[in-house]
DNA sequence: AGCACGCCGACT
DNA sequence: GTCGGCGTGCTC
């Protein structure tokens, strides 16, 4: 028997299975989807791999190599995911190794320790620098890096002569947690009758029998049932020895935990309309049919209730759901509202779990204990069968899209499985993207509405404020007048006030008034962000830092100073304003505990604040009943980007943002300050009319020949020198240009609108293109010219439907 | 990725 | 002659 495996080596050249003898002992144990340890290259270097095939004959000549190990007793991959990771690979120009690896939780990534073992003691006893490399030992870990040029050398020719080994170790990260554990051997009955025949002093013995009359015949931690009942170790042994309990250890999962307990909540009834939406959903339930539905309904018109109730059905037809939204709307209050519906059966995997806790997830899912999954992008990986429903909430996220490799996107992996296990697949949005509107459009999705809210509450009025008249009538850059009003009657009434600071492509920086100089990062030529509190500048993208300058660097001019806003600014103003309000920031400095994000909108929420000052994080998914004033102190900097999403973007901000006024008994106001107050997508945000801006967005992109028309391809080429990135992307331009035809449009090579990001140059070709086999093939040919391009330091990135232009 | 091989200039 | 620098090619 012979294994088709893929190694752990995420080069093109290496993107292909590798044909490994099994050995006998291994032949009954070995499966598709398991992970392996094999030999790999000269020498004695170990990878891990992925058995995809196990094969019964093997026409190549070549002499094969033995599969070294077994990493895994049951197969960590399915035949779905093993399927799915070819497809994924192919389409994204990613490594079949990094898609595998991406399906899987981060722990059962391999670690390798490479190591130097001494052979012969006497080779280095007249050298000082090897004996003190080795210090008394006989195995050293060598990681080239740290480790001496001269020592190096000297290991080299020691390997030559046989004094010394090289090993390779594949070491595996996931942890299964044990503990101690016992079990009831008796019945209560008899328990009864063993507390009375002890002596009276036995007190401990006497307490852990009661709780034993009691206990369920299964296997408990025994450190829960020490500290709540108050016995010791030695009662629990001496327990064991007379046959009362027996004793192991089991395997624990660690739960992601909420800060308090969830409380069983029934469904609740549907309004009319989310009734339609919800039938219609369950009859394709029950059909078992592959097929996509766009929910596009306002905010707080209740698209969470019919995704409860759809999963409900899901579970009802015995099958498993899915759900996916944002990971920034990944609150524990969305966590809370799923497990208040299944309890238990709910797994929850995001970012913020610790390894530990997102692989015990996985396994919770992966042996069927866990049928319904909620989760950020990479949940779509979840290993569930049978699944019946996927969701995807706020389905236009940009967060959907893997901005490093593999570069998928969540929602066509989302249609992937839908389309393999027969399931329904869901995508809600007050603000759907563009292409999936147009899907709908021409029939591929089925468009479902939701267009009021429920209860019948109005949508907040927004107004918008005309900033340059603000500024030329001598007022404040930050605050309009209309927008102080509005916050003191708030103030004034006892109700409460969200603020957002659009901080999109947008730094709090420095600029000199006289030379007009802002200082930039050594390393990013991006401009330095302002921090207050330590009074230096900040890169954040890199995080380089220097002090503050009290002079500009260029013309000497004392006038250097910040410009624009940062949170913590506009929260210095707002205080000025009202000192007696009190705010609450969230931004990426304080909410980078683990926690604090929940901790803060607990508080929000109690109203131990008045006024939620905030970034973008703030704009999706909060539900406040107080929260009557909604402002939007800049409208702009999203429509700044260089980006051809920029109005959509700047659209669905808004209107997110605006649907966090006035979601209970009370009415909401929105305030969105602007210098573009006539923009469409500012116009169609303040009239809550996404079908209006749809309509008039999609006659842009069809003249400027822009997605959903035309797909996209960016390519990206980095290079530490300017001139090399230059030169390359210029030749793959000139090489690529005979394979597009006529239809396809090529844009640039230009110089990336950040450039020297992370010390590299960027530059950007962007195709735009309808039939696009050529093109594929073409670029399917660059990727294996990739392996030259990485020895000439060129980073090459090839991006499909890319989401961001950076 | 990581390693060996082979070709070249520079040195004991 | 030999060492090591780097370009090139291969890994079941």
């Amino acid at each position: 028997m012979y294994a088709q495996v893929i190694v752990d080596v995420p080069t093109m050249q290496t993107n292909q299975p590798y044909t490994y003898l099994i050995p006998e002992h291994l032949a009954d144990v070995i499966e598709p989807g398991m992970r392996v340890i094999v030999p790999f290259g000269n020498g004695k270097r170990r990878v891990q791999g992925f058995v995809i095939e196990t094969i019964s004959a093997y026409t190549g000549s070549n002499e094969l190599k033995a599969i070294d190990d077994v990493v895994d007793l049951a197969p960590v991959l399915n035949t779905e995911m093993l399927a799915l990771a070819d497809w994924l690979a192919r389409k994204n120009f990613a490594f079949k190794i990094s898609v595998l690896q991406a399906m899987l939780p981060n722990v059962m990534r391999a670690k390798y320790v490479k190591t130097v073992q001494l052979l012969d003691e006497t080779a280095i006893l007249d050298s000082q620098l090897l004996t003190n490399f080795f210090a008394d030992r006989h195995e050293v870990p060598l990681d080239a890096e740290h480790v001496d040029v001269d020592v190096l050398q000297d290991l080299n020719r020691m390997q030559r002569k046989n004094q010394v080994a090289i090993n390779y170790y594949v070491g595996n990260r996931a942890k299964i947690k044990m503990v101690s554990a016992f079990k009831p051997q008796l019945t209560a009955t008899e328990y009864d009758k063993l507390r009375h025949d002890l002596r009276k002093s036995a007190k401990q013995q006497a307490r852990f029998l009661t709780y034993l009359m009691h206990a369920p015949q299964q296997w408990t931690a025994q450190k829960e049932v020490i500290d709540e009942i108050g016995v010791d170790y030695a009662t629990l042994k001496k327990a064991e020895a007379q046959g009362w309990i027996e004793r192991s250890e089991i395997e624990q999962y660690r739960l992601p935990q909420l800060t308090s307990p969830v409380e069983a909540t029934q469904p609740l009834t549907l309004t009319a309309e989310q009734n339609q939406v919800y039938q219609t959903l369950i009859e394709n339930l029950q059909a078992h049919q592959a097929q996509t539905f766009l929910l596009e309904g306002v905010t707080g018109s209740g698209k969470t209730e019919v995704y409860l109730q759809a999963m409900a059905q899901a579970l009802a037809q015995n099958q498993t759901a899915l759900m996916l939204v944002p990971e920034i709307t990944l609150t524990p209050q969305m966590v809370r509202r799923v497990k208040s519906r299944f309890g238990e059966t709910v797994a929850v995997l995001h970012s913020a779990l610790s390894d530990g806790e997102r692989y015990d997830e996985w396994r919770r899912i992966e042996r069927g204990e866990a049928k319904i999954v909620v989760g950020a992008r990479s949940a779509i990986f979840a290993p569930l069968n049978n699944v019946g429903l996927i969701i995807l909430d706020e389905e236009h996220d940009a967060s959907y899209k893997q901005e490093d490799n593999p570069r998928y996107h969540a929602r066509e992996v989302a249609q992937w499985r839908s389309d393999y296990h027969q399931a329904t697949l869901l995508l809600g949005s007050a603000t759907p993207a563009l292409e999936s509107r147009a899907h709908a459009q021409q029939g591929q999705y089925t468009l479902l509405r939701l267009p009021h809210r429920v209860q019948e509450q109005q949508l907040p009025a927004v107004n918008i404020i005309d900033m340059r008249e603000t500024i030329k009538a001598g007022g404040d850059e930050l605050f309009s007048e209309d927008i102080l009003t509005a916050i003191k009657q708030r103030l004034d009434r006892g109700e409460q006030s969200v603020l957002m600071l659009n901080r999109r492509g947008f730094a709090n920086y420095v600029n000199c008034r006289d030379c007009g100089y802002t200082p930039t990062c050594v390393n990013c030529d991006l401009a330095l962000t302002m921090h207050k509190v330590t009074n230096s500048l900040v890169c954040h993208y890199c995080g380089y830092h220097e002090p503050l300058p009290v002079q500009c660097p260029q013309c000497g001019s004392k006038r250097i100073r910040p410009f624009g806003a940062g949170t913590q600014k506009v929260e210095t103003e707002l205080q000025k304003y009202f000192p007696q309000a009190r705010v609450l920031r969230m931004d990426l400095d304080t909410t980078r505990k683990k926690g604090a994000t929940d901790k803060m909108l607990e508080a929000f929420g109690q109203h131990e604040a008045d006024i939620l000052l905030g970034t973008q994080m703030i704009a999706k998914g909060l539900d406040f009943p107080d929260v009557t004033l909604v402002g939007v102190l800049n409208a702009d900097t999203t429509l700044a980007l260089p980006d051809y999403r920029a109005a959509e973007r700047t659209f669905q901000l808004l209107t997110q943002v605006s649907g966090r006024a006035g979601r209970a008994d009370k009415a909401g106001e929105v305030f969105v300050q602007t210098y573009n107050p006539e923009h469409y997508a500012v116009r169609f945000a303040q009239k809550h009319d996404y079908e209006g801006f749809y309509k008039y967005e999609m006659q842009l992109r069809r003249d400027w020949q822009y997605s959903p028309y035309f797909y996209t391809i960016q390519l990206k080429i980095l290079h530490e020198a300017q001139n090399e990135a230059a030169k390359v992307a210029f030749e793959i331009a000139d090489w690529l240009k005979p394979f597009l035809d006529e239809k396809t449009v090529m844009l640039g090579p230009s110089m990336g609108s950040v450039a020297r990001l992370n010390n590299k140059y960027v530059y950007r070709i962007v195709i735009k293109y309808r039939q696009g086999e050529r093109l594929f093939a073409a670029l399917d040919e660059l990727m294996q010219a990739g392996q030259r391009l990485q020895r000439q330091k060129v980073t090459l990135v090839i991006d499909r439907d890319p989401v961001n232009f950076v």
